[in-house]
DNA sequence: CGATTTGTTGACTGGTTTCAACAGTGGTGG
DNA sequence: CCACCACTGTTGAAACCAGTCAACAAATCG
């Protein structure tokens, strides 16, 4: 299944009709290789996105030179929504991995959800979630320790690639250096090092190898990082019925 | 004119019509006095609300008992749109001073989201605009330190107000204390009293009374805290034409 | 006017950064 | 296949920023 679709049934269903039109949407895709940019703050655009393959992230540059990473985007986020009100990118983002992504213009999405307001509730709510979860970081990031922050930042991490795979393996596959995390999380490179190995001395993980860890205690980290699973508390159905069929209803009545 | 209203003619051209649609949703108005509160996590929601009057705030407390200040609403904010999605509140909110709160039924609301593509679009929007500014605001908290982290919330706070009036003076009216302002930006109260004493010896700031001050440099204060003005950026133009446009044509197909 | 809350100041502590040197790892080209 | 190189992660020492605690001053409220 198409990793967009897949993340979207997640929470909300959708029925083959509604993926076919979403996925119709994705008229291009493109390959991109590790570092190169998707597209910079300030550049004129004509597109929003959906992960495929890979990981690609968001961030902006401060006056100092220094660098903060706004979000990461794994196999079926969608990057770029808000083009759709601002013509100019408010950030920048580049891929972290090798990747692949499917390119959808503007235009054709604008039309599309205001024909099928039940598309349009979804890409809404889909919207609300990553505001909530935002609000999760700042409190991560601003009230915790690095310890505790880094504990947070993989909880995400895990949860996000749960989404994808519900049976995913403790292993986590994590493409992305010590300096990255560091400047998810506004910490130093050298002090993310410290904090890591002593979740690994503490027993809460495990190296594998330089790019994967697994997890030994899924909810201890979790709880270390004060993590909440917004996904879980996302109320699917009250979503479905309420919303959903207001806005059918209001479609087919006119 | 209602400040609702009046916030989103700032980046949205709004018929009298509309304008009408909306505020008939907000069928309730109720008082709150300082300090009390509005909704708190969890709870279950039927409404969402706009300010009318006085100063508001979302927040989390954390498991350490400390506090971690999501937002800020000021007359015309919009508050819980997330209950569209959730039916439990994610955050808390309470009033910061005396105030009032229009009140809108979530079910009238989705009616109308779903009719009224138009006015769905412009929540839409409205929604992608905070959700830049969160990401703004991580990046302060995150890697700016304790003095420009500061000169940043105000800018923000300065911002805001010219949204509602814009010749609002130089006079900055905050009835926030230093806790207050300290748990918005992850310091503590002692922290932000220090920096606050720094600006003004800096002259970028004056104090006129215990509850507000003057800005004396506008522009320093945003380059201290390298503050981005988004409500400029966003390109309503566009907004209004295609997007809109997009809207109201289907409405009107079929 | 006294009581409570809020802001200020200083000394101390602790977490985080910075700098520098070094080790391990992976990739590349000879 | 090995030698080399660049990149990434690790470690220690010192400096720095911000937190904590405590005492006090100032403002506000009843």
């Amino acid at each position: 299944m198409h990793p967009f679709i897949r993340k979207i049934s997640n929470f909300a269903d959708i029925s083959a009709g509604e993926a076919d039109m979403l996925l119709d949407l994705f008229v291009t895709e493109r390959d991109y290789s590790d570092g190169e940019a998707v597209f910079t703050e300030g550049e004129e655009q004509t597109t929003f996105f959906t992960v495929l393959e890979g990981w690609f992230y968001a961030y902006a540059i401060l006056p100092d030179g220094s660098r903060q990473i706004h979000d990461i985007y794994h196999a079926g986020d969608v990057i770029g929504l808000d083009h759709l009100s601002w013509s100019q990118a408010t950030t920048s983002v580049s891929a972290a991995s090798n990747g692949r992504l499917a390119l959808a213009p503007l235009e054709p999405a604008r039309r599309m959800m205001a024909g099928n307001p039940h598309l349009s509730a979804i890409l809404y709510s889909l919207h609300m979630l990553t505001n909530v979860l935002l609000l999760d970081r700042i409190t991560a990031v601003a009230r915790l320790g690095a310890y505790e922050s880094l504990a947070y930042f993989l909880s995400d991490a895990i949860t996000r690639r749960k989404m994808i795979r519900a049976d995913y393996p403790s292993e986590l596959y994590l493409p992305l250096n010590q300096k990255f995390i560091a400047d998810c999380l506004g910490l130093s490179a050298v002090h993310v090092s410290r904090q890591f190995n002593k979740l690994i001395e503490n027993g809460v993980i495990r190296r594998l190898s330089r790019a994967s860890i697994q997890i030994l205690d899924e909810e201890r980290l979790r709880k270390i990082g004060d993590y909440h699973d917004r996904y879980a508390n996302l109320d699917t159905a009250r979503f479905e019925t309420e919303l959903g069929r207001a806005f059918q209803e209001s479609s087919s009545d006119s």
